[in-house]
RNA sequence: CGCGGCGUAGCUCAAAGGCAGAGCGUUCGCUUGAUAAGCGACCGACGAGAGGUUCGAUUCCCUCCGCCGCGACCA
């Protein structure tokens, strides 16, 4: 026994000690753990610690080098982050290498822009290395955003579609194209912004209000033909009435007037044929009386009915130039769904007080130069193409009273001049959704010019003859298509979009019906910021040769000069030598002008990155983009992977939803309500921003907005409480040293171990399904229920008041310890740096600069933790029991508190009445109770007969003073003359370490 | 107009053809030895439909509404 001095009570007790900070201050911590992490070159310590494991590829999807990045390019990095980190921490090696996406139109309008009148007089090298240099600026920055968000990558060799390499491969690319047959050259029409005179892709309009004309106008019959004689006659019964026959279009562009060449109507609709004000017009039945109403037909008189069929091929003039339109027959031709929907349509129309919601003749106008159904139609028909509007939009100078207007400016004049010249019945304005330039923003047309497609129809015979790469590897092993049957580039695409993976599901049929809809791809654009096509025209003979010989020359050349080549270099250099013309024999040649789609540069990315960069591997194992992507970069990606290996270049495609703001509105840097991620980032650390997007279900819409932050924040507070607390209470812990075995932990240490499998294997599979929200909700719900409310707060009292190295104590420490390192290790995908700070502050025996610093490095270098068999059926069974009566016991101490009995539940004795079945499970645990509850004194009684609750408490004021070591209150306070204010417990607890000291 | 998705407490998520759960937040209280912390209690919801199937529907079907995305047509 000590002779010394009694110690200090409070000095006598084990609080909780931590170098972890309780307040994160993540706006400082996290830069400089970055920068710890750059020094020790933590990408390549993960790469090292991986090799020779399996690979697991996600391969990114490049943002566009454009500006700052905004909360969905943070939402889709740190997405794919949690991906790779997961599946590092699983065991694999999944290298991440970003990209860039960095042509294409908006950064050559903000050059333009920037240029002002100079540009004018540039030329296109000097375009491109203004474009080249803001790219380039953009891209440095994003990367640096990116990183802050604690996205782990090869930044330092980041694949960008403007390098050399990307672009000759991207020239390459095209090639293969050419070489399966399914690339040519022909007018359709395309999208075409007359403001940035330039086709589009289908992914480059978006639909907006707009108000159009509309109008309707007759197209007298040609009674010259025998045909249009007979129908006169048929109608009228003579063919010298005095009575003309018109056939009424009607339509919402009158600048495509001039282009008309046809009529089409439905041949399995009724047409009429109606008299009013002694002329004669055909419309379709369903809709006389809405036309007659509308163009203010007086008397209106139905002369004749007819099928649709019966027109085909009669010839109308043009409603004022002297010229046939041909009368055809199309199933496209509807009657606007006007019949169905008119209730509906004129409450809309009506708000916005334009139109009355009917319209339309039952008859198209039809200009084969300016629409999609026009052209196929005009097609058949054998139709010329005519497209009589130039890049500016304006008609060319053969448009007789309109040559050289804007097509948008000549529309009016043509509605007053069709009034003036009798052929115009009625106008009015419309409204409706009309496609828009996704840059400028202008209304676009449809406009037939000369483009490159790549044919989604095309059969492609030689299917096998190209399945050696360059370096002559061998790629037949990707392909099923064994037999080299000819394939489309849509059936291909249709097949492989079984064999992929979608998350969710329905991707897979949102991605087969768009492929099915879709029409050839237009690749070519008037624009100089990108890769250039590698074509060229034959001076003699106009034709348009792209021809895999040429295309390997020009690509070697871009492999070591970029395609600025194209611009700078004559074009006899971009050609091997004396190529002379396939067609004519002649060897003057002309370079092509149009640059690649941007789509196609990224949808090389598979080829240039996946089959270039060492580690890597095509195909990859997951895609992950926003949910816009179906008709961008996963359909280009899976033209290129099929023209290439005949497969997708992806396993698995996940996407995410959209961002929408906290009222559920789509979030927009326009609308106001957009947050930006620097700034949050700035305000309450890259952290918040992860722990938000864990939370939520990513592949539904997200919200976000200040107060759901704020609940991220809140998470985050808590969760990093909790590991302070075990890091706290593992001071003076050597887990080589002082571990408890599994078998000896007293039961309560062994179910929060069991609880922890439970989450561990939870968390496991919840990472393996990609569902990060059911991470984020089981390891907070662990935090707060299971350690924070239960397990912690009752061991708090074994933790502090047992003797340091006590027996007790170490076996709580030890299920403290494996706690607190899964926690770390289970959480760092997501909370990429507080685990890693939780790792660092773990008691490790290991002696600073072992060789074991691999893993102990960072925790991005270990494991997943694996569960560690502490499940037991039976005592889970009987604690979820014992937490039950527990709550019961809670929930009798409130009152008690209410009741002004007692302030602290030590002050409190509980007396439990309980059924028999009850007690013989308390009983066992009869002097654990108080513990459990955290009270002084329980007494356990069986009820008497009778009772109808299986547990009845009651509580007073519990017996005897209190301690004032561990506060609770005992008889025997007193008892020890050496420490009279102390229990018992903590008389023994102050021996224990009177005599440790000793020691 | 067509197609697809979504709609469960203030927020983020569960579950299930049979009493709708959790955590956070709010409110109230306790504690002051996790302290710009900790514990507890209370309050709180199935978008609408006297629609259909069913003994029973929030769940399955239909209709409507709202939000999100995509597309078509009007050339």
């Amino acid at each position: 026994m000590s002779t010394e001095t009694p110690l200090e009570l409070k000095k006598t007790l084990n609080l909780p000690k931590t170098g972890f900070a309780q307040k994160a201050n993540l706006s400082q911590s996290e830069p400089a753990r970055l920068k710890k992490w750059a020094e020790m070159n933590l990408y390549d310590l993960i790469r090292r610690s991986r090799e020779g494991r399996e690979k697991f590829i996600l391969h990114d999807g490049p943002p566009y080098a454009n500006s700052d990045i905004h909360l969905g390019t943070a939402l889709n990095k740190i997405l794919k982050d949690i991906v790779v980190k997961s599946r590092t921490m699983m065991g694999y090696d999944a290298p991440y290498v970003p990209g860039y996406d960095c042509h294409g139109l908006p950064i050559e309008l903000y050059v333009e822009r920037k240029l002002g009148e100079k540009k004018a007089q540039m030329p296109a090298t000097s375009i491109r290395r203004a474009c080249r240099e803001h790219a380039a600026a953009a891209l440095k920055s994003q990367t640096r955003d990116f990183q802050r968000l604690g996205v782990l990558g090869l930044w330092e060799n980041p694949y960008l579609t403007m390098s050399n390499q990307y672009e000759a491969e991207t020239a390459r690319l095209f090639g293969r194209f050419v070489e399966r047959g399914y690339v040519y050259k022909g007018a359709r029409p395309v999208y075409w912004c007359i403001h940035d005179q330039t086709a589009l892709a289908e992914a480059e309009v978006e639909y907006a209000e707009h108000t159009s004309p509309s109008v309707y106008v007759k197209f007298p019959l040609s009674d010259e033909t025998l045909d249009g004689k007979a129908f006169k006659r048929e109608l009228l019964g003579s063919e010298d009435d005095p009575r003309r026959v018109f056939f009424l279009i009607w339509t919402t562009t009158p600048w495509t007037l001039p282009a008309n060449l046809g009529i089409a109507v439905n041949p399995a609709f009724e047409y009429a044929a109606i008299e009013s004000g002694g002329e004669v017009y055909v419309v379709a039945a369903e809709l006389v009386e809405a036309v007659t109403e509308k163009c203010g037909l007086s008397a209106p008189k139905v002369l004749a009915r007819f099928m649709g069929a019966k027109l085909d091929r009669l010839e109308a003039r043009h409603a004022w130039l002297d010229r046939p339109s041909l009368l055809m027959l199309g199933d496209h031709v509807t009657l606007g769904g006007e019949a169905d929907a008119e209730t509906e349509l004129d409450v809309k129309e009506a708000r916005d007080r334009k139109g009355t919601g009917k319209a339309g003749t039952g008859l198209v106008h039809t200009a084969p130069g300016h629409g999609h159904d026009d052209f196929v139609i005009g097609k058949a028909y054998g139709l010329d193409i005519y497209c009589p509007v130039d890049n500016a939009g304006r008609f060319t100078p053969e448009v007789e009273h309109f040559a050289g207007q804007r097509v948008f400016e000549a529309n009016p004049k043509i509605v007053e001049f069709l009034r003036e010249s009798g052929a115009l019945l009625f106008s009015e304005n419309y409204a409706h959704r009309y496609p828009h330039c996704w840059r400028c923003k202008n209304p676009v047309i449809f406009r037939a010019t000369p483009q490159w497609f790549i044919s989604l129809d095309a059969l492609s015979a030689d299917a096998q003859q190209f399945e050696q790469d360059d370096d002559g590897r061998d790629r037949t092993n990707y392909t099923d298509n064994e037999e080299g049957a000819p394939e489309s580039l849509r059936d291909g695409a249709l097949r492989e979009v079984e064999r992929v993976e979608w998350v969710p599901a329905w991707g897979e049929d949102r991605m087969r019906n768009m492929l099915r809809g879709r029409p050839d791809w237009c690749i070519s654009r008037q624009r100089v910021w990108g890769v250039p096509i590698p074509a060229f025209y034959c001076d003699a003979c106009g034709e348009a040769v792209a021809d895999p010989s040429v295309i390997k020359h020009v690509t070697d050349i871009f492999e070591r000069e970029s395609s600025d080549a194209w611009y700078t270099r004559e074009t006899k250099d971009l050609l091997p030598e004396n190529f002379m013309c396939p067609k004519c024999g002649a060897s003057g040649w002309t370079k092509e002008t149009d640059i690649l789609d941007v789509w196609f540069d990224s949808g090389s990315s598979s080829i240039a990155v996946l089959e270039k960069y060492e580690g890597l591997s095509w195909p990859a194992d997951v895609y992950l983009e926003g949910g816009d992507q179906y008709r961008g970069w996963f359909n280009s990606s899976l033209m290129v992977g099929l023209a290439v290996h005949e497969r997708a270049p992806y396993r698995a495609v996940l996407t995410h939803g959209w961002l929408l703001d906290g009222q559920g509105k789509a979030m927009h840097k326009s609308g106001g309500n957009a947050i930006s991620p620097n700034d949050v980032i700035k305000e309450s650390g890259a952290e918040i921003l992860r722990l938000w997007v864990a939370s939520s279900v990513y592949y539904e819409d997200m919200s976000c907005s200040p107060d759901i932050l704020q609940r991220a924040a809140d998470a985050y507070r808590k969760m990093r409480n909790t590991a302070r607390f075990a890091l706290g209470n593992l001071d003076g812990f050597d887990p080589e040293r002082d571990r408890v075995a599994l078998p000896e932990l007293p039961e309560l240490d062994r179910w929060a171990l069991a609880e922890l499998d439970t989450v561990i294997e939870r968390v496991l599979e919840a990472y393996k399904a990609y569902e990060f929200h059911t991470v984020y909700h089981a390891l907070y719900n662990f935090c707060t229920v299971t350690l924070s409310a239960r397990y912690f707060d009752i061991i708090k009292d074994r933790l502090y008041t047992y003797a340091p190295k006590s027996h007790a104590r170490r076996a709580a420490q030890t299920a403290l310890f494996e706690i607190a390192d899964a926690l770390a290790r289970l959480l760092a995908p997501i909370l990429v740096f507080t685990a890693d700070e939780i790792w660092e502050n773990l008691p490790s025996s290991k002696p600073e600069g072992d060789q074991a610093t691999a893993t102990t490095a960072s925790v991005h270098v270990a494991d997943f933790p694996l569960a560690s068999g502490a499940r037991d059926a039976g005592m889970l069974a009987r604690w979820t029991r014992l937490f039950e009566v527990r709550d019961v016991v809670l929930r009798s101490l409130e009152e008690a508190r209410v009741a002004k009995l007692i302030g602290s539940g030590l002050e409190a004795k509980v007396r439990l009445d309980v059924s028999r079945d009850v007690y013989e499970l308390l009983q066992h645990y009869r002097d654990e109770l108080r513990y459990i509850f955290i009270v002084s004194q329980v007494d356990l009684s069986i009820a008497e007969n009778g009772a109808t609750e299986p547990v009845r408490v009651s509580v007073v004021r519990a017996d005897g003073e209190k301690c004032e070591r561990c506060w609770t209150y005992s008889e025997h306070v007193g008892a020890s003359t050496r420490y009279p204010t102390a229990c018992e417990r903590c008389t023994a607890a102050l021996a224990e370490i009177e005599a440790g000291e000793d020691a």
